[in-house]
DNA sequence: CCATACTCTTGGTATATACCAGATGGCGAG
DNA sequence: CTCGCCATCTGGTATATACCAAGAGTATGG
């Protein structure tokens, strides 16, 4: 059963990958190179290294290459504190792009908040880097009774949810949260600049204000290896 | 870059396994047969199941064959209502299997409960199943002074924690979970019947009592696509 | 009747090879 | 100097083929 060569090549790639300093820039060489220094194919190669790529240790960028994963970065989508202070705090540079600001319905969304399916929406979609990689495609829908000219704005690099709770003064009361892993879409993948099924995490959230009236909804789409989720509880009976 | 081949076998394959009858028993028909049927190689087809199985429509049965998957388990980790309670609650049919138990230091257990790395811990581990589908491998790690004789009783089947709750009088007052998404390693994916490397989904928690004393430590290993993991809060500043 | 051995089927691993498509960086024209 | 083209890198997709190893069922021997 261990006796595979793929995993052969597994083992001496895990050991190489320990030592920092192995790969520069973090990049690992061409797999026609790894494929010959190795003695193998590359249809064998690519076993390994997709191996390597399940257990989190190293990712492709569509195209490019194959590069060493950083460790994950922790997250818990119970808080609401920002994407930016978040990833700042675990010394990691953040940075966000807004892709796309609209107004639109979006069924699962009002499904989830308890609306009609086809009430309008405001939608932001964003994608989001940690040390310049990309590893979070986002889209939030956001009722526009509870945030009147969100979108007018136009400053989402921030925090949305201080904007809602500041400028609209909601309180995010009520929380439901899903998720599960699921390979990564078309779109997805395009903006992740990641190929097309690539290992990836979805979390879903609906937020409701202490009156229980739906606030937004997003789906966030996570590179598999990018992050490990965290929850804190107490005195859940 | 939608116009690869086993785009269109997937298209296809989907849209088949949206008929439930299409496949006797949720079985598919072999990767020689399919590979045939679509005048195609067992590599590229291979690819197109690939590709489903990260969807989570299909999985496989190690040299068995693959499979239809059935809807994902909804799983709330924060709660501790047993295994057997929510699988039937869903309408499913759970079984879970008492693989070992014993007595045995786990440094990274005894790390996320605060003790020395070689304090003994009563260890159980466990198989659990959703109709007769094997979709979760567990090790569970209990602080021998807050349960003394645990292992004595032998009756894991049903709801541990109910026996830490009923007859030790433990309140699992404060959590710490963390999971995120790791192919699955040799042995879990010997346990579960699946190949090695196949995509899991990882949880840990950690339980510590009112007195913030620690209780147990756990470790899951899920099939990646046999659940959707559910939270729900309330007020959580 | 049961246990064992065998056989057939299944997915799992591997070689060898070819071409495609996007990313990159250098070169040359303006 | 800048823009755009193009050669050349990368991984992505595909064919054809072979053999291995474990699951499952059947035949066979006690």
């Amino acid at each position: 059963m261990s006796d595979a060569y793929y995993l052969h090549l597994t083992d001496r790639l895990r050991e190489q990958l320990k030592d920092p300093d192995a790969f520069e820039e973090g990049r690992l060489p061409s797999e026609r190179v790894l494929a010959e220094r190795f003695d193998t194919t590359r249809v064998t190669l690519r076993q390994a290294l997709g191996q390597l790529e399940g257990e989190g240790r190293i990712h492709r960028s569509n195209r490019r290459g194959w590069f060493v994963s950083p460790p994950r970065l922790d997250y818990d989508p119970t808080r609401d504190s920002g994407f930016n202070d978040y990833v700042t705090a675990q010394g990691r540079r953040p940075r966000t792009e807004v892709l796309l600001t609209d107004v639109q319905a979006y069924p699962p969304a009002a499904q989830a908040l308890g609306l009609a399916a086809q009430t309008p929406l405001y939608h932001i979609r964003r994608r989001r880097f940690v040390d310049e990689r990309a590893v979070l495609s986002e889209s939030m829908w956001v009722v526009p009774e509870r945030a009147p000219g969100l979108l007018e704005e136009g400053q989402f690099g921030v925090s949305l949810w201080a904007e809602l709770r500041g400028r609209y003064g909601l309180t995010l009361a009520h929380r439901e949260l899903r998720f599960y892993s699921e390979s990564l879409g078309e779109q997805a993948a395009r903006e992740l600049g990641v190929a097309m099924g690539s290992p990836g995490l979805t979390v879903r959230r609906a937020t409701f204000d202490e009156q229980h009236r739906p606030i937004g909804y997003d789906e966030e789409r996570w590179l598999h290896n990018a992050l490990c989720i965290t929850v804190t509880l107490k005195n859940k009976p």
